[in-house]
DNA sequence: GTTTCCCTAACGTCCGGTCGGTAGAATTTT
DNA sequence: AAAATTCTACCGACCGGACGTTAGGGAAAC
């Protein structure tokens, strides 16, 4: 790859990941991109930018996944089964960027952190939506929206935690069992 | 309080919480204390020492916690449903020092870091035991036991991560919901 | 000949941790 | 009971080093 900027960008996910943002230096990162750490201010104004500019990206394509895997249908059950296995198979398939998304929030700015919390919020919302509008349909049992939202986020972004590439279970197959566990969470006494 | 140990700890617990352990200096921590930085050291033997002796104490009192709430029945459902219980009462009521648990593990030498995740495996264990009970005796759907325990631990654990002591709801209020979503994600199709 | 991209060198700051010391309480010795 | 010693809890000053960042320059590409 002859693209620096976005060298520095995937060494730095790589240690963000393994090492967390406050204990990765900006010479580490230099390091591993093999240049000198005053290089790195000519792609990025500081640390704290590089980490947003992961951050956004991975948030707005997140986004944009969800919203792509549910063009598809306008069945509400449909919908949140794509919506399940679409937010597991993104945190799977790019674990190391939303791992950083969801454990490294207190390294931005003020600014910064509002930004991205305002794109999770969006996301939220579409999923508390799809459980409000199933359970208005008789779909999914009545219940705490928040709660119930809050629940299968975490639910499926924690996979990210312990999921390993090259584990015992493809990626399908995982997102196949949470979609199940949920739907039938959800469907509770129906 | 003059017990100025326990002063420390608990001055930690709060900063290590909201700024996380890397970003929170000892100076940070001398200062909410009222004493000068120097003194911590009279206490504690190192910064990591410190955090370790947290985290060994929140999972000591987590486990004991769960084992104690398992003692009075031993119906496998009856047992799961106190077990789910346990695990997010004790989240939510000591929401700062298990989100600690949860995100501040690399803040330890590799010794006390295996003695954490030692820790916190035999806890997972009781659960997948658990899990494996119920499905051997049909009061739960066969499934992947690591892949459903995990599921349950973050679901729960990932409680601390968004809940406000004041919030809307009340701590039981929170468990009878995950217990709830629980018990019939591991009950599908029966 | 300007822009791009990277270099060497240095800066100020802050951090975890150490050191020597002190005041006073507790304990032991006489 | 008085004197001598040890222990507890803390302080102020200080280290060495690492950190993020900046300044200025040089070579190559356009």
């Amino acid at each position: 790859m002859n693209n620096m900027k976005e060298t520095i960008r995937s060494v730095s996910v790589e240690l963000f990941f393994k090492k967390g943002y406050f204990a990765t230096s900006i010479s580490d990162i230099a390091n591993g991109c093999g240049i000198q750490k005053a290089s790195i201010y000519h792609h990025y104004a500081s640390k704290e930018e590089l980490l947003f500019s992961i951050l956004k990206g991975t948030m707005d394509d997140l986004t944009d996944c969800l919203k792509a895997s549910l063009a598809n249908s306008d069945n509400v059950e449909q919908q949140m089964r794509a919506a399940v296995r679409s937010h597991v198979r993104f945190h799977l398939e790019r674990q190391k960027e939303t791992f950083i998304a969801n454990s490294e929030l207190r390294g931005l700015t003020s600014e910064h952190h509002k930004i991205i919390v305002q794109k999770r919020n969006e996301y939220e919302r579409i999923f508390q939506n799809l459980i409000h509008e199933g359970s208005e349909k008789g779909v999914f049992s009545k219940g705490d929206v928040k709660i119930l939202s809050y629940a299968i986020l975490t639910l499926c972004t924690a996979g990210a935690t312990w999921f390993k590439p090259d584990g015992r279970l493809p990626i399908e197959e995982i997102a196949a069992i949470y979609d199940g566990f949920i739907i039938s969470g959800l469907k509770q006494n129906i």
